[in-house]
RNA sequence: GCCCCGGUAGCUCAGUUGGAUAGAGCAGCGGACUUCUAAUCCGCAGGUCGCAGAUUCGAGUUCUGCCCGGGGCGCCA
């Protein structure tokens, strides 16, 4: 599974530099087979013993029967880290703690401080399908595609930046039953497709559907109309089009607004796979992997627990997990079929060697039979590659709901799902009374830019920060506050540091040597310096909330930076240099971070 | 009935293959502004980590059972 490595050494990392060290030190002193054993390089939990911590020896002793406490002791014996940090300190049961040398984090800035920011990304070529949005036809965007598109943009943005080349496929529901009952009413009512706008054809959604349910005859002539779709004929089709047209075009403000890299290259809707879903049946059956039941086409999974455990306490029989149905009684295919499709158009075609899919968690059951159905017809394995076992990593990145207050999903007053432009635009207004009363100098035109900026910002902080199968609480108070662990607060530390750079002489030296001397200049170098590996471990978890916790963390330890050394005032022009020199370097992690985010900073607010 | 997810401070949440005294933010209380943007910072207070067992030098973290909340469970997507 973990088809990256990232264990090899950074050269701007601590911990890297310092697990390696440790490394051949276990190697040393238990033999060679210990050479890739996990040094349990940490930040010290307490400041007090150091600025990193090794938990090796523990684990370890016990491994090898050795005591903990003596290994450590070996080891530290044996540690060649002297350029690096101090002689280490053994306490506890066998903790190593580690002070690093001031030298040592002025080398690593040093290297740090370029344009990638130590992070080395991926040759070119690993594609990566992220399927997110899932806008319905004839639907307005609302709050259950806010975080499909906030985190898949995210996504895209990370793996992007760690040298993946993202394909974002916006999976619309084009393609159904729905289409038909709607289609065969603007159709029947002679309604002028070219001056509908997407209020009118929700009105026109719902009616079909309010008819196709009260009349039989509706409901058929609703199916032949499908029928009429599917296979081509030209008024139907053009009306297709249209209502498409006139649903992505108003779904397209909302992505705009949202400033997703989403384009309208990336619409990839069940339509797309019309032609696909057939083969995926045929081949499942063929393979003898789907099998006909109740005149359905099914796929069965074996039982996980085989039989009875040994305790022999339990004689009922396992329950079977529930079959996944690809096509039904009446011939129809379903969800699964087209995500299965959708697979195999994946890897097989385009070569994605990863599939995510921003999707709610409720779909975890589905996802979890299409990934094992997808498996057993070998529709993971990569084409084209010597080692023709290479699979595609298949992904389903869950999300919880958006709740209100009362921790119910989120509604309007009336029952109805929040439209998501209107929760947009709310966010953009509420940010703009806010700005008017905290920065009323600003010209009229920056106040905007500053509402839309920290308005969406926020939301997508919210969105974004916590993990991300859980559900939220959405609350405008919290979020726009601009005290605490928001994307404002964020925005603003940014905004402060630059306000530093543009009052800075003109003879500054940008490239002087960094001087970490301080504690809370060492803070804020170790700080920095864990971004490169953070970044890494994000683009291969996808737990998007721990960037976010890691901009709170450096925003937080530059504001102590930033209240107890004077930067411009420093004693010294060459302090002052060095001081600068990490604001700026501060600043260029906290905008990359942001920009991760699909959050956009500001020079003033 | 079966499966999945969650339960940590008054509220919203972190907690990295098991590590030292369980951490933030908000709210509360007390301080710091002729500023390098106070949209900030510093301090105080606040906890039976749902309950009970098990594993071991050590459990919020692993295992078992139970309680509570949410979600899902063959022809909707």
């Amino acid at each position: 599974m973990q088809s990256h490595n990232d264990t090899t050494a950074k050269s701007g990392d601590p911990v890297a530099v310092l697990g390696q060290r440790i490394q051949q030190a276990l190697a040393q002193v238990l033999g060679p087979e210990y050479a890739d054993a996990d040094p349990l390089v940490r930040p010290a939990q307490n400041k007090a013993f150091g600025d990193f911590q090794s938990n090796a020896a523990m684990g370890l002793g016990k491994k090898a029967g050795r005591q903990p406490r003596q290994l450590a002791q070996e080891i530290v014996d044996a540690l060649d880290a002297g350029d690096l940090c101090e002689p280490p300190a053994i306490a506890g049961p066998g903790f190593i703690n580690i002070t690093i040398r001031p030298e040592a984090l002025n080398a690593m800035l040093a290297d740090m401080d370029q344009e990638h920011l130590g992070v080395e990304p991926l040759d070119r070529g690993h594609l990566v399908a992220v399927d997110m949005v899932g806008v319905n036809i004839a639907k307005a965007m609302h709050v259950g595609h806010l975080r499909s598109s906030i985190i898949g943009d995210s996504v895209c943005r990370i793996l992007a930046r760690l040298g993946y080349e993202p394909l974002p496929q916006n999976h619309l529901g084009d393609w159904g039953l729905q289409i038909g009952m709607l289609i065969d009413y603007v159709m029947q009512e002679q309604i002028d497709l070219d001056s509908l706008t997407l209020p009118d054809l929700e009105v026109a959604y719902r009616e079909s559907n309010r008819r196709c349910k009260e009349n039989p005859e509706a409901l058929e002539r609703a199916k032949a109309r499908l029928v009429l779709l599917q296979q081509e004929q030209p008024a139907e089709i053009d009306a297709w089009h249209k209502v498409t047209r006139i649903t992505l075009d108003a779904c397209y403000e909302a992505c705009d607004l949202m400033d997703l890299t989403l384009t309208r290259d990336h619409e990839r809707g069940e339509s797309f796979y019309r032609e696909r879903l057939k083969p995926v049946v045929d081949a499942l059956l063929e393979r003898g992997i789907a099998e006909e039941s109740e005149g359905a086409i099914i796929v069965r999974f074996p039982s996980e627990n085989p039989s009875s455990d040994a305790s022999g306490e339990d004689d009922e029989i396992d329950e079977e997990q529930s079959p996944l149905v690809i096509q039904k009684s009446d011939a129809g295919y379903l969800y699964a079929t087209t995500d299965l499709a959708g697979i195999r158009y994946r890897v097989g075609e385009l070569g994605a060697e990863r599939l995510i899919y921003v999707v709610d968690a409720r779909q975890r059951d589905h996802f979890k039979k299409v990934f094992t159905a997808a498996g057993m017809a070998g529709w993971d394995v990569l084409p084209g590659r010597d080692d023709s076992e290479r699979k595609a990593e298949l992904i389903h990145v869950a999300f919880g709901a958006v709740c209100g207050k009362d921790g119910k999903p989120l509604k309007t007053r009336e029952g109805e799902n929040v439209k998501l432009m209107d929760l947009l635009q709310e966010a953009v207004r509420r940010a703009q009374a806010i700005v008017q009363e905290k920065n009323p100098d600003l010209s009229d035109q920056e106040k905007a830019e500053v509402a839309r900026a920290v308005g969406i910002g926020c939301v997508k902080y919210a969105d974004l920060s916590s993990q991300l199968g859980k559900d939220y609480v959405f609350d405008w108070d919290r979020m726009l506050a601009f005290e605490g662990n928001t994307g404002a607060y964020l925005q603003n530390q940014y905004v402060r540091i630059r306000s530093i750079g543009r009052k800075a002489p003109d003879d500054v030296n940008p490239a002087a040597p960094f001087c970490i001397e301080k504690p809370h200049e060492k803070d804020l170098a170790l700080t920095l310096l864990r971004y490169p590996t953070m970044l890494a471990g994000v683009g291969r978890t996808l737990e998007v909330n721990k960037l976010c916790q890691y901009l709170f963390d450096l925003a937080q330890t530059y504001s102590a930076f930033y209240t107890e050394c004077p930067v411009l005032k420093a004693e010294s022009p060459a302090l002052r240099d060095a001081r600068l020199r990490l604001c700026n370097l501060t600043a260029a992690v906290l905008a990359d971070g942001l920009h991760l985010l699909g959050i956009r900073t500001l020079e003033r607010m």
